[in-house]
DNA sequence: ATAGGTTTGTTGCCTGTGACAACATAATAG
DNA sequence: CTATTATGTTGTCACAGGCAACAAACCTAT
């Protein structure tokens, strides 16, 4: 029950079938993207014809994964129907935190129509937080429209991820190793289970939906309580390397410094920025991330100024390594490092200049994140919503309301 | 004249002749990465059926990228028909280096079919550069035997290269900035020139004719006397970034230290694992690769040992990042580097697990690259192949004797 | 040798898919 | 109200690949 996402294409051969189901596909997948297309920029964008635009939407209707609607007239000429993804259509999105469990509903058309968050006092242990996950899954379950179809769960985990099984390696704040997540939220709910790193996720949230939107090559930096995690886009395509590892940028060593990170690293950026540090020198206990970019915006304290900039200058070298590696139009910051580039962008811009090529670095954009609260819902859930993209009339959905217990 | 090369397969839409393009496309890919296949292994391989694989394989052959021979018999049932890439089609790969300029001719095969190398006392400019391998090019063509077609030209160049119109930013080591060096050897030559960086080639042809042959993650790293350079190879895809300057895995900063590389970072690899500091420590001047080599493994002085310990940590930290950053199967070191890990495989591995993850450098391989003096004429011979293997019935061919001047 | 089994090449026919053209429909412009 | 523009719809067509039947070339066994 387990399903692993295909997403790199490696189409040898093509018999005549597999073209329906590319432009099936490559349609709903627009329409995923965009929430709501009208048919004629589907014709211009895709290079198809009109006659077969029509064939094909009227295939995804049938299969009652998008719904068209006439749209008011906007110029001359006969206005083009809405192609729209359908709300009846959902995923789960699970996040296994420290402190919480939290489980979202997130419809195909991206919105998130609910969420339940279940905190925790202590990490919680995989088995724990997995019958914790499922009874959410459960309850949200019960309180979906009914004729709702369920296309799978989600699940970002702060950790290191083998995206083939669903195998979570390692997630040093959870304390957990080698834990067969998917397969036991899988056997709990009887739904499909994919999962995924935390930040390879929420880069991917932002290059369709947020900050990055449209942007084919992209590096994110994520950095919370947890470490710093990263997620790489290239050309268009998540970087998983060839287990799913690829993309842990907090772990990139940037000096030789003996300091080690949560994963006992050293001279990493996630041991040289650390948010414990600022919440030391701001004398702050368990504060919000809101109070510690108030805090990190506003201070005038040498002390803290000086951690700052020294975290600033770190940052910029780590930076500077990924867009020497990379080469990305934007770059998207997370969490207090985004507070750290508001406080002084021009120093965090000049150490990235002083640390990579300037033929790489000239055109490079850097960005806060623009998704807030609800990214990892929204990422997590495209981990499902992918696999119904790529397989439209193949994959199969699972009913609101459960009939019968299956394994 | 000037053509950029696409590999990244974008197609939203796909009409029905794509198909027959694709089809073909993938099957001259097979070829020419195989040098010769059954048609019972295409047929296989490609999942398309008989008929269908002989229809296509006699458009290749009408094309004139390939011809058929039988095979003399192997087992049960009758012998397939062997497909082998045209030795009568051939590309010219250039290497603009600071002591040389090397033209080769590479036939569709793979196979360096000649070379010649013309020595310069100092760097060149580019203009001098550009006029030798113009003239290079056509002592070379007129060699050529009768009815040989020509591809186009490939250029390897020691310094960031902007693909899409082959303008040479930076190449430190031979004092060029921003030169347009693609557009100007297709004005010499009248040929389609495609320019990239010297050690992302070398990657590509490693991956498909050297030691990564198989492998869909790779990292290269080649260190010469003009610093250190990389490339990767992502989900079988090369890593070329926004603009192509991507794969800079020389300048990735490892320490604090305030070395600066020959593109004036500090702290990088290419700063801290030196050719010149093995060349002084072992009293060498203007050593060849080999002689280099020899000492390292050798030697038994303090002095050197101490080096070479050092270099090897310095890299183990590098490939550290790498693994974290790209999780590969494989990575594989040309150059002196090459001879570090060779001198103390243990040490480098060693240092390469405490620098990285455990998740992700545990089914690393290391390998040192295959393809020798070749590997820079393969590579650069790629770039024309893979737009001909791209676009195999529309792609134009160039006669090898020149009848008129034609810019 | 000869027959039978196995694998592959070739040929003719069939099917599915998208292109295309003609027409219908719905908006704006005057 | 007509002309123009853009889009949806319908029927026909072309073409690529699948498929089945047959032929060809190899091996093995008797």
């Amino acid at each position: 029950m387990l399903n692993l996402s295909s997403q790199g294409s490696k189409t040898l051969g093509q018999n005549r079938d597999d073209v329906r189901q590319h432009n099936l596909s490559a349609l709903l997948r627009m329409i995923h993207q965009s929430g709501t297309v009208s048919r004629s920029q589907l014709t211009t964008s895709s290079g198809l014809n009109r006659s077969t635009i029509s064939d094909l939407v009227s295939e995804l209707q049938d299969l009652g994964l998008v719904y068209e609607t006439e749209a008011s007239a906007t110029g001359v000429g006969r206005p083009s129907l809405q192609v729209s993804a359908s709300d009846q259509v959902v995923a789960f999105a699970v996040n296994t935190d420290v402190d919480a469990v939290t489980v979202g509903v997130v419809s195909f058309a991206g919105d998130v129509i609910a969420k339940k968050r279940f905190p925790t006092a202590n990490q919680p242990t995989a088995d724990k937080a997995a019958s914790i996950a499922a009874k959410l899954i459960n309850e949200l379950r019960g309180e979906l429209k009914p004729g709702t179809r369920i296309v799978g769960v989600g699940v970002a985990v702060p950790g290191q991820v083998r995206v083939v099984d669903g195998v979570i390696r390692l997630a040093p704040h959870l304390g957990w190793v080698e834990i067969p997540f998917g397969p036991m939220l899988s056997q709990l709910t009887g739904l499909p289970v994919y999962v995924d790193n935390d930040a390879s996720l929420g880069c991917v949230a932002e290059r369709i939906y947020g900050n990055a939107k449209g942007f084919t090559d992209v590096v994110y930096l994520f950095a919370g309580s947890g470490g710093i995690g990263g997620g790489v886009v290239v050309d268009g395509i998540q970087l998983r390397g060839a287990a799913g590892y690829a993309g842990e940028l907090g772990h990139v060593r940037i000096s030789a410094n003996a300091i080690k990170d949560y994963s006992g690293l050293e001279g990493t950026i996630e041991s040289l920025v650390r948010r414990d540090d600022l919440l030391d020198v701001f004398k702050l206990y368990a504060a919000t991330d809101d109070e510690l970019l108030v805090e990190i915006s506003r201070t005038q304290s040498a002390k803290a100024v000086k951690l700052i900039e020294s975290q600033i200058d770190n940052l910029a070298a780590a930076l500077g390594n990924f867009v020497n590696i990379f080469n990305p139009q934007v770059i998207i910051l997370g969490g207090f490092i985004a507070g750290l580039f508001a406080r002084d962008s021009e120093r965090l811009l000049a150490g990235l200049r002083a640390n990579s090529l300037a033929a790489a670095n000239e055109r490079v954009i850097i960005r806060e994140g623009g998704l807030g609260s609800n990214l990892l819902m929204i990422g997590a859930a495209l981990l499902p919503f992918n696999d119904l993209a790529a397989n439209p009339s193949t994959t199969s959905l699972y009913p609101a309301k459960v009939k019968s217990t299956k394994s």
